[in-house]
Parts: structure tokens; sequence; C-alpha cells
DNA sequence: AGCATCTAATACCTCAGCGGCATCGGCCGG
DNA sequence: CCGGCCGATGCCGCTGAGGTATTAGATGCT
């Protein structure tokens, strides 16, 4: 059977046409390699060196067998290389969730251009998904860690990496009313249209909202739910009712829309770093170290 | 070291995901496949499967390596195919040389039409050239085949095979007064205007030509020498001169030359495919046997 | 719970084959 | 004619590839 062994032998021969010269190179005895070769011959079918008076020469078949041998030792190589770096983490790929308020944060893109820089040859796909789907891919295996809100304290099965905090507050058109209360409670939504998540896409935040609603005793008339921040921002600023956002989900300046805290609804959230502890992709190991340092020691 | 062997068994594993079922697809026993995956992996530097209560599955690098794996062992594969067909001749490049004489015999692409269609995998590279630097060409090396005119009986060092035969014939002008007389002699050409083949491209030619003309006591005048065959024949047409050309070499219709066999001169040529015995390129021999095959046995 | 079964992993042994040493035989240059 | 260079051969030792028997862990069936 044809071994790699026989390639670089041969390589060795051919290179110096010289069968003492190519074995001392390797480290071999004349009569060791000689019968190498001449099994290789054996197992090729063919003669790939002419037998002169005067030491050898390659056939034509032997010449041609030359070239493939430098391209076959190289692509062994190759392989092996490639494998190493794909085990450490230095190649591959690596799917990355992120979700509205994540996407806006500014620790984001420098997570991602460190990690580049870094790692350059790690591909780094991008997936635009709200939180409770990420959570999702997360468990299926089409991502491998996700940027994204959690109640702060909620019990997951995750591993986590706090990187910010958030909260819930009011969001209401700049003219309402109420933008010129101080310390608006619960109770002020009373016969209010409320525009609520999706419960469907955060099922957490829109019953965390519900029950505290419900709690404070506040008949609320749901006027609407929405998909997304982006689509409960545009209701509000259309005036058609009032609605919980993210503080750090500030609204664009051409826009109608103002948050206000509440004075009895505290909704703390945390932007984390989410991935599953079994994920064995070797990158995911770097991106959450890198992620780690540079949370904890934000640039100057 | 990394062997082929490696590649082989490490395919079969990834492929069956099982020992027991790989080891019998090798012929092999499952510890022997075990242990070879084991120093496998310690070549490699990285794990390639991942060892699961039930069963084993591949890692990352262990998926990229089977990629490699594929990739190598039909390289390998085709490696020996290539060497093979080189050495049978069904594979490669035949140099092959032809003269202004060969060229318009229909023979010649009769020999290359069949050569091409028995083996379309050689590439045959044409050259035209007369038949001395052919010659040179051949013990150079830059040739491995020429079709050419040897004086028939000249000795040589060459493998010839005959193909056809031909011979030298007075060149002249249609309205020359020669053209009108039967059994034209040598010694008619005293004081005539002489056209001669360049004695340094074919030596042989020019001085046994010479030789006769000295015997029979000629005292013609060279008015020229010229390179080649069509130059020769384009001069007597211009009435700069007569000469010596083969029969076989046709003027073309609209041309003012014609051929006339002379009594007392007849200098047999063989139209012949000729190569170096020492030549080593398979695909010589296969054209030598056609060539041969084809001259014994015309097509009906 | 207990047993059968499937899997990877180990222990121990055998022998093929890879490699080393010594040597031969042919060819060339001095 | 002889010394040196080269490929080719014979013989022997030992490494390592492979076989058999068995263990160990997990799972599923009764």
């Amino acid at each position: 059977m044809l071994q790699t062994r026989h390639f670089r032998y041969f390589l060795a021969v051919a290179e110096e046409l010289n069968f003492h010269r190519a074995a001392e190179r390797l480290n071999l005895s004349q009569p060791a390699l000689w019968r190498q070769i001449r099994d290789l011959e054996a197992e090729m079918g063919t003669p790939l060196l002419e037998r002169e008076p005067r030491g050898i020469s390659l056939t034509r078949a032997g010449a041609a067998f030359l070239e493939d041998c430098r391209d076959i030792l190289e692509r062994v190589e190759n392989a092996r290389l490639r494998a190493r770096r794909i085990a450490q983490g230095e190649l591959g790929t690596l799917h990355i969730g992120f979700n509205e308020i994540a996407g806006r944060r500014p620790e984001m893109p420098r997570f991602l251009q460190a990690f580049r820089r870094a790692f350059p040859e790690v591909s780094l796909q991008l997936h635009f998904l709200m939180s409770q789907l990420q959570v999702d891919a997360l468990r299926g295996g089409s991502l491998d860690a996700g940027f994204l809100l959690r109640p702060r304290g909620e019990r997951t099965d995750f591993q986590t990496l706090r990187i910010g905090e958030d909260d819930y507050a009011l969001a209401l058109p700049r003219d309402h009313p109420l933008t010129r209360r101080e310390g608006i409670r619960l109770t002020d939504l009373s016969d209010q249209a409320l525009i609520l998540p999706n419960p469907r896409n955060n099922a957490v935040i829109y019953d965390r909202l519900m029950t505290r609603l419900r709690d404070a005793g506040v008949s609320a008339r749901i006027a609407q739910v929405a998909d997304n921040e982006n689509t409960i921002m545009n209701l509000v600023d259309a005036g058609m009712g009032l609605a919980f956002l993210n503080l750090s989900f500030r609204p664009p300046e051409p826009s109608g829309v103002v948050l206000r805290p509440l004075a009895d609804l505290t909704m703390p959230v945390d932007l984390e770093l989410v991935w599953r502890g079994a994920n064995t992709n070797p990158a995911l190991a770097h991106l959450v170290e890198l992620v780690r340092a540079q949370a904890e020691a934000p640039p100057a």
C-alpha cells in the first residue's frame, strides 16, 4: 500500500538524483531507501527512475509523480495545520446573535472588532434575533452565543456573562399630559391604551409586565401587541398608546417619543453574553474570554 | 509520522462513526483500528473524535480533516493512475517533425488522425522542419520522431520505418525548350542556370547532386541556392533557372513549372518515420506501431 | 433490579516489514 | 590497472502494526 513515507522518500531521491545523498537527507541508510523506492515502483506498477550506468534519472512517469508528490505532501501538512487551528479556535465559524438593544450598545462593535483583530480567520456570522428566538437558536445549536437581555436574577441553564444593565421605562408621546408629571406611577396608567411586546417573541417580559399591572390594580387597555421595539416606538409616536421600553433604546432624535421612569415599576434587566456550556466550538471560548476581558476593563 | 494508512482508517471511522463497523470495512480488528486512530490524533496534535457515552462523533477539527482525507486519498490514487498512464504512453506529449514533402503526402493526416483517435490524451506537437534540422532535433531530444526524406540506402544510427518513396526530377518552366525533348539527359543541362537547395539545410542532397553533375562532366552554373522547396519552385517559375525537385512535390496548379524525369539521373529517396532508438517516450512506441500498421495495410 | 447487549478502551502477544551493516558488481577517471 | 562512486543484494535485529481475549461503561429490555 502507498504510504506517505514513499512520497517523502521519492521526493528526496528525485531531488537529489542520488540514493546516497537522499538517504543521508532522510537519516536513512542507502539500502533501506533503495528498497523503499523499489517497493514504491512495484506499488505504482511502473518504473519511476531510469537506472543508468552512472546514477539515476527520472522517467516521464517519475517526473509527473514528483509533482504529485510535492502537492500531496503539502496537502497533508496543510490538513494537519488546519485541524490544529480549528481545534485551537483560530479558524472556523462563530454564529452570534444580537437583539435590538444589544445592537445599539456601544460595547457590541468593540467586542466584534477586537475579536476580528485577534482571530481574523474565524468567520463571524451575525444574526439579528430577538432575545427569545436567540435562546431557541442556542438550544438548537444554530447559534454559538447571543448578546441579549435577561431579567436580572432569572435562573437559566446557560452560561452567561454580564456586560451591562438596563431597565424599563414608560414611553409616551412628547405632548402627552403625563410628561409634565413628576413621579409617574402605575396607577396613572389606568384607562390608558397600552402597546405591549408580542408574548410570542418575548413571553418573559410580557408576563412580568402584565403581572405588575394586575398587582397594581391597573385595568389597562391593550391597544396592540408589536413584534419589536422599533414598531412599538413608532406606534407610540403615532399616538396609538403608551408602552414600556428599555432605557438604552433611545428614540432617534427627530422622534416625538420620550422615556420617563416609573416611580413604582423597576424591572432591571442585564445585557448578557449567553452560550451553551456544552458547546464545543473552540472559537467560542476565545469570544467569551475576550468579552470578559473587555467588559472588566473597558478601554480608557 | 502521518501515513496514508491513517487517512484511510480515519475515513472509514468518520463515515461509519463506529469502530466495529469501520474495522470490519477495513478488514481489521477493532482494537488495531482504535489504536491507529489514537496515534493519528497524537500526530495531529488534536482530537478528531468526540468520545461520547454511546459511540463517537466528529469534532470540528475532525470534520474538516475528513474533507482533507478524502481529497488527499483521491489525489494519491490519481497520482498513481497518472504515472501509470504516462508510462503506458496513454498520456503525455509527442513532438513530431515533418518537412515540406511529408506534409504534402496524404499519409500524414491519416497517421495523425488515427493516433489522436487512439490516444486522445497524448498531445501531439507538430514541428515544421526541413529534413536535416529534424535530424538535429531528434539528436538533441527536442523531437521524438520525424517524417522526413532520406536517400535510399543511406546508413543511419536512427530507427526508421519506410512509408513511401520518391525520386528527383528536373523542374523547369512550362515554356522551356527542354520540355519538348524526350529523355532529357544531364548533359543537356550544360550552360544552364541551376537553382540548388541550400547545402546548410540539406547537405546530403546538395552533395549528391553536385557529384552527379561533376561525374557527367556538366559544367552547370549555380544561379542561386534556396532554403526550401517552395522558394526553389518560385525561382524556377520566375525563370531564374532549372532545379531538381521531388516528384511528389507537385507544383500548385496555376503554376508555370513542370517536372520532367531525367533519363540518366535517378536519386531514389524514401519517406520515412525516423526516431532515436534510445528515446524512452512511451507514446513514441504507440506512434511507431500505429504508423507501421497503417503503412502495411492502408485503408481501402 | 438484573441481565443482555452495544460501545470504546486495555492487556498481552505475534510477526511482518522497515531499517542497519556488510558487501558485491559495474562503471568511470586518473 | 586501480581506487572511488554508485546502485543492488543478503542477512539480521527490532520496532510497531495487528490479532485475540478481555474489561469497563452505558443503555435498554424483561
